[in-house]
DNA sequence: ATTTGTGTGCGG
DNA sequence: CGCACACAAATG
């Protein structure tokens, strides 16, 4: 847990001479009159500390954690103190602080350790991932917060008797919270089962039932509750503030009166800092947040979780990109708390925290599983073609009488890939894709009865004509949620359709009641049915696992259980029915609802081909020159292996894109053309190199590719690369 | 990035 | 010899 003391620039290996020795600094009358700070500037070869001397004026206020200003290079710029001292190992007289912006210590002595652990492991700056773990500034709230702890600081709070019933279902869930309690720090890789809280009149599940399954929310708000008893504090970090706001909901009626800070940077920057101001002073001892919450200031962590791990929305989008699992994973091992990874599916890099015994599995045995989760049918061709002539339907006929009967009893849920209309069409001669004539996107249809538009630039293609044949009619490849609710709407006419998704037509729909409905959503869309849906319906199965990367079928099994699990237990009558010709290892393994199996198989699969996360890889993409003078810079490492560096398509459409679909023949199915829409900007050409590494490589590979991005930096070498340790789109 | 220090070239 | 500009190194 020391601070960073690397007080030494790195001018490459030739010239590391020895540090300085440290001199006595005379302080006039302050107290460690040094402060030793990280500055905010964005050059790798800066990623270091400085030493300045402490104004009397400051000295009791800018202490370890604080943020301050300094001049640096000529400018005031942002930093923080992380460390007071009395001397420096810098040879020249120090620069003064030029103000102490704050009292507040935002940067706890933990969370820069972290920081600097995140910045290590995935080649970035230290001055990056804390940008990404303290939130802005925002000083009314500050002064708001701060009046009011002084008021009510130290409030004694005392826990219930924690509860454990949701945990009973499962195989060590009653152990993992007898640890907690105790004050223990064991991890485990959760795999949920789908579980509905009681409607409002219901009896509530007995606790000595195993069959009574609490939903997800509620399992973890019981083991936050444990570890409030052993008198630390809790994190938890979901994909989305939906799953926020179902974890807040959960702690409310298990931890009534018990503070709970949400830090979601979708509030804003006011609450956000108020939030994390809650934490780090200790007013809110349980933190529930998306992401960045990761690194949340939580006091004496006892626990932290994370839910659908395999949610993309945990990855952060800004340099040095790291994934919100593996800070918490770091996070537990140098602070010491426990880790809950949960999901109803298994990601491939919870798997490999089980097989490396880092982790113990916690899941229920197959006998509760079969009562808890839905009745799961993945029809092939064979088995609908024994039903009649519409088998080749995309929603066949054993799908509606499905649907038919359990509307009779509650709401039935229908997931569809794409939302919109036809979001996709072809010509319907010769299924040759439909572009825009100008800027060469994807077309679709709108809204039923319209002319085809671009999905890129949004002009009407009215007078579209297909370039390869001269047919000028169109048909879906494609259709959408909206599409989809007109059909079911005309095929139910008494039954209400729900529509939910991100759309500009519609939005979220957060919850629906049990009484029946057709409620068609796209993935993460779909709305929590009060006591479970009747019945679930899977649309398009072959569209979420045709795609070519290796996660595609992974990615698809996510998505069904988490649809699946939203419905009734097989012994409440719940059915889910796969359609769309699925790929048949994703689909079997929702058939037999086995997550934990199919991430076995996955990983090994991926040891075998040397993928991660059985293997540590790195991209690293830019300008040609500039990607070569980086991979010059790296210093060899043993078993490293350089992959590329090879052209990259442009990261944005082209407008002038090439037609390279030309020989698609009839009814072979595309592959998907790109993702969504963008502005057509003219990028200039990229390569991308890939460094692979043994896992026990990994952090030597960090340590090399930061050394040669700083490298560069020092040189002022021109061009910007990319260099982003696990990229997750990569395979 | 910006500043500061050092080196080089050319005009006086 | 003196000054201006260019380039490199350091940034506390």
């Amino acid at each position: 847990m020391t601070p960073t003391s690397r007080s030494r620039p790195q001018q490459g290996a030739l010239l590391d001479l020895p540090a300085a020795a440290p001199q006595p600094v005379d302080g006039a009358g302050v107290r460690e009159p040094v402060a030793r700070v990280v500055v905010d500037v964005p050059l790798p070869h800066l990623d270091h500390t400085f030493d300045y001397l402490v104004p009397p004026a400051m000295a009791a206020v800018a202490l370890p954690g604080t943020r301050v200003q300094v001049r640096f290079a000529g400018r005031d710029r942002a930093a923080y103190v992380v460390e007071r001292r009395s001397d420096t190992d810098h040879h020249t007289t120090l620069a003064p602080l030029r103000r102490a912006v704050s009292p507040v210590p935002v940067l706890s002595p933990a969370v820069l350790d972290l920081c600097r652990a995140v910045a290590d492991r995935y080649a970035g700056t230290l001055m990056d991932v804390v940008r990404l773990a303290v939130p802005p500034r925002h000083a009314s709230t500050e002064k708001a917060v701060l009046d009011r702890h002084v008021a009510d600081a130290l409030v004694g709070r005392v826990v219930a008797p924690p509860a454990a019933d949701a945990w009973q279902a499962y195989t060590g869930g009653p152990a993992f919270l007898r640890h907690l309690a105790a004050g223990e720090s064991p991890r485990a890789v959760w795999t949920a089962l789908p579980g509905h809280e009681p409607t409002p009149g219901e009896s509530t599940p007995d606790d000595n039932v195993p069959g009574a399954v609490r939903a997800w929310p509620t399992a973890i708000a019981q083991a936050a509750q444990a570890t409030l008893a052993s008198g630390r504090g809790v994190l938890v970090v979901v994909p989305t503030t939906r799953h926020v706001a179902q974890v807040v909901d959960a702690f409310a009626a298990t931890v009534p009166g018990e503070p709970v800070a949400r830090l979601v940077a979708d509030d804003g920057p006011a609450r956000r800092y108020r939030a994390f101001l809650r934490a780090l002073l200790g007013e809110a001892r349980v933190v529930v947040g998306t992401r960045a919450a990761a690194f949340a200031p939580v006091t004496h962590l006892g626990l932290t979780v994370i839910f659908d791990d395999g949610d993309d929305r945990l990855a952060e989008p800004r340099s040095p990109y790291p994934h919100a699992r593996q800070v918490l994973a770091l996070r537990a091992e140098r602070e010491g708390g426990a880790l809950l990874v949960g999901g109803f599916t298994r990601t491939v890099e919870a798997q490999l925290l089980v097989e490396q015994r880092w982790a113990h599995p916690v899941q229920a045995p197959r006998d509760v599983v079969r009562r808890a989760t839905p009745r799961v049918e993945a029809p092939g061709e064979r088995d609908l073609a024994r039903e009649g002539p519409a088998a080749a339907a995309r929603i066949p006929h054993p799908a509606w009488r499905i649907a038919k009967e359990a509307l009779a009893t509650g709401p039935v849920l229908v997931q569809v890939a794409r939302a919109g209309y036809v979001p996709v069409v072809a010509c319907a001669r010769c299924r040759e894709p439909a572009r825009c004539r100008t800027c060469h996107g994807p077309l679709r249809l709108e809204r039923a009865g319209a002319a085809p538009s671009c999905s890129w630039c949004g002009r009407l293609a009215a007078d579209w004509a297909c370039p390869t044949c001269g047919d000028t009619r169109v048909r879906a490849t494609r259709v959408g949620s909206a599409r989809t609710a007109e059909e079911l709407g005309r095929a139910f006419p008494a039954v209400p359709v729900v529509v939910s998704g991100a759309t500009a037509d519609h939005g979220v729909v957060e919850t629906v009641d049990e009484r029946p409905r057709l409620v068609v959503a796209t993935p993460g869309a779909e709305p929590v049915a009060r006591g479970g849906y009747a019945a679930a319906l899977l649309l398009d199965g072959a569209a979420s696992t045709s795609r070519p990367e290796l996660w595609a079928s992974a990615e698809a099994l996510r998505r069904w259980l988490g649809a699946a699990a939203l419905v009734r237990g097989a012994e409440a009558g719940g059915r889910v029915m796969l359609l769309g010709q699925p790929a048949p290892v994703p689909a079997q393994a929702l058939v037999r609802w086995d997550p934990a199996g199919f991430a076995a198989r996955e990983l090994a699969e991926r040891a075998e081909l040397s993928f991660p996360p059985a293997v540590r890889l790195a991209a690293v993409q830019g300008p040609p020159a500039a990607v070569r003078s980086l991979l010059g810079h790296l210093e060899p490492l043993d078993g490293l292996e350089v992959l590329g560096p090879v052209a990259v398509e442009a990261p944005q459409p082209r407008p002038a894109a090439p037609a390279r679909t030309r020989h698609a023949r009839p009814g072979m199915p595309r592959t998907e053309a790109r993702p969504a829409a963008g502005p057509p900007l003219a990028p200039e050409p990229e390569v991308r190199a890939v460094l692979r590494a043994d896992r026990r490589q990994g952090a030597a590979l960090g340590r090399r590719l930061a050394h040669a991005a700083a490298a560069r930096s020092a040189r002022k070498e021109a061009g910007a690369v990319r260099v982003q340790v696990d990229p997750p789109d990569l395979w």
